[in-house]
RNA sequence: CGGGGCGUAGCGCAGUCUGGUUAGCGCACUUGAUUUGGGAUCAAGGGGUCGUGAGUUCGAAUCCCACCGCCCCGACCA
């Protein structure tokens, strides 16, 4: 068998296998703090990446950045009575303000504080609250704002960057003068999402209505992107909320209307979080570790110098920083390739498995004989780490747009095929409990059934260990009845073991 | 919070049942030599209050008690 870089590989054990691809890539580690990750530089600089498309997709579209309290007063919370049945359960609370030390020299909460804060498990109720003092009139609408911020749901089990106690995302926040207007922007916003995820990670998704048991607490409509990992589970990507007039009516965010009136604003939320790094991992890697889509990769292009001594190690260096400095003019999804030359007093075998498992798309390995060839000898990560080939160095600067071009789309073709490939229609109960049931470790895939949207059909599933993703937004024109019911519907529904 | 398991070097573990000199092994780390277009080899070296506290004993990583922490399985979830 051949060696692989990540022990235990995707097939011997799949979760092992995600939680060493992370320690080999130096992605994140757990902490000392319960539940919650430290997100490492190669991580973060990951995040980054995402967060700087997404955020100038937001301000394409007018939406601001804006930051709101860590701390939620219990009373705002209190105000949205399906959102507290959401959230109560998972909620950090702040009940003092001091410590003293004891005489044994340890320290104990001091100051009660009058009314206990809840470190914000998302944040409608905080926004919803200055919304209310910032809209007065129909001329103060649409409000489109995003914060960039750490949450925190006190989960009962943890698994880095898919389930932490506290994370990072993106929560956008915006009200709208009329329904219609509120329901665009949510949808709107799904279109983002889905561009982001789909273009720049490459993480092919469906689109969908959440059913009713599955909304965000509060909500009118969720809706949602769910994407397909590996080893066939779902994982939602992203979602985005219409929340009607719910949360404006609890925090009271009325405006005047055109026409003399007062009314309540129409309000949307939407969030993509650092599990999108997780779902990455999920859905791109191999058994050698990391593979990035070169649009979101940190480092597109790593330069590893070989030589022997020093004469070489001069000649090699000054010609890496020539290659690096052309490479960096090259211009690939409308920016710079970022490229790098790695320095590090290391053999160059272990720097290019280094760079293997942190998944970057080009290594190039520059000796005295690519000098003396004038070439450029490199590796793709998607291809095996043997295989690597030399090209003319004007021709690989010529060519690297393209090259990270095609292997940008070959990993979208590659994860839509084995999403598409793994959707099954079931036709009856049957058949759903058979392809559920059979074996409870393995998923074989998403099912899609007529089913109606009705918490009903929540006792069918439940037992099978299995959730309903979503409704598709795309549905073909036929109709049938709902395997769980019997009654009929148009809609299809999407149902997956789930992460 | 219910059921199970585990705390020994940075990481992964052996040793505990049956108490006995200076607590070991692998990886990683440092140094030297030989190597060098593919995750090197050999040699030397550094690093531990054996989770914490109390107890039994001439003697405790090992036995007893209490506590703390972590992991796995359930209910909850971006």
């Amino acid at each position: 068998m051949e060696k692989t870089a990540i022990v235990p590989t995707r097939e011997s054990n799949y979760p092992e296998w995600y939680q060493q691809v992370i320690v080999a890539a130096d992605l994140a580690e757990n902490s000392p703090v319960r539940g919650c990750m430290v997100i490492k530089p190669w991580g973060y600089a990951i995040w980054e990446q995402i967060q700087q498309q997404l955020d100038c997709k937001l301000k394409q579209t007018d939406h601001v950045n804006a930051y709101f309290p860590l701390l939620i007063p219990l009373s705002l919370l209190e105000k949205e009575a399906a959102h507290v049945d959401g959230f109560a359960k998972e909620c950090a609370v702040v009940t003092h303000h001091r410590l003293v030390a004891t005489a044994e020299g340890n320290l104990i909460p001091d100051g009660k504080l009058e009314e206990p804060l809840v470190i914000r498990p998302t944040s409608e109720t905080i926004i919803g609250e200055m919304f209310a003092k910032w809209i007065k009139s129909y001329r103060d609408l649409p409000l489109k704002i995003n914060q960039w911020a750490n949450i925190m749901r006190w989960e009962m089990r943890t698994r880095i960057f898919l389930r932490t106690s506290e994370f990072l995302w993106q929560e956008g926040h915006t009200a709208h003068a009329n329904k219609q207007e509120a329901i665009d922007e949510t949808l709107q916003i799904l279109d983002i999402y889905t561009n982001l995820v789909e273009d720049y990670l490459a993480m092919p998704v469906i689109k969908g209505e959440k059913p009713c048991f599955e909304r965000f607490p509060g909500a009118v409509n969720t809706y949602c992107i769910e994407a397909m990992m590996q080893d066939k589970k779902a994982l939602q990507a992203g979602t985005s909320h219409f929340l009607g007039q719910n949360f404006s009516q609890a925090a009271k965010i009325q405006f005047a209307t055109k026409d003399g009136g007062l009314d309540y604003a129409w309000t949307t939320s939407w969030g993509v979080t650092t599990r999108l790094i997780g779902s990455l991992i999920m859905v791109h890697s191999d058994d050698n570790g990391l593979v990035l889509p070169p649009k979101i990769a940190p480092q597109q292009v790593v330069i590893i110098p070989i030589y022997r001594n020093e004469a070489e190690q001069q000649q090699v260096l000054d010609y890496c920083a020539k290659l690096n400095e052309r490479i960096m003019n090259i211009t690939f999804a409308n920016a710079q390739v970022r490229s790098y030359i790695d320095k590090r007093d290391l053999r160059g075998g272990d720097k290019a498995w280094q760079w293997i498992k942190k998944g970057v798309p080009i290594r190039i390995e520059i000796g005295v004989r690519d000098i003396a060839n004038g070439a450029v000898y490199f590796g793709r990560r998607d291809l095996p780490p043997q295989q690597k080939q030399s090209l003319p160095t004007d021709d690989f600067v010529s060519q690297l747009a393209a090259i990270l071009d095609s292997m940008q789309a070959n990993l979208l073709t590659k994860a839509k095929a084995f999403m598409q490939a793994n959707i099954f229609n079931l036709e009856n109960l049957e058949q759903f409990n058979q392809f559920f049931n059979e074996d409870q470790l393995i998923s074989k895939g998403f099912a899609s059934c007529y089913a109606i949207d009705d918490p009903q059909i929540e006792k069918f599933i439940k037992p099978l260990k299995v959730t309903a993703r979503c409704i598709p937004l795309e549905q073909d024109a036929s109709s049938g009845i709902c395997i769980f019911t019997g009654k009929a519907t148009a809609k299809k529904m999407i149902f997956a073991k789930a992460y």
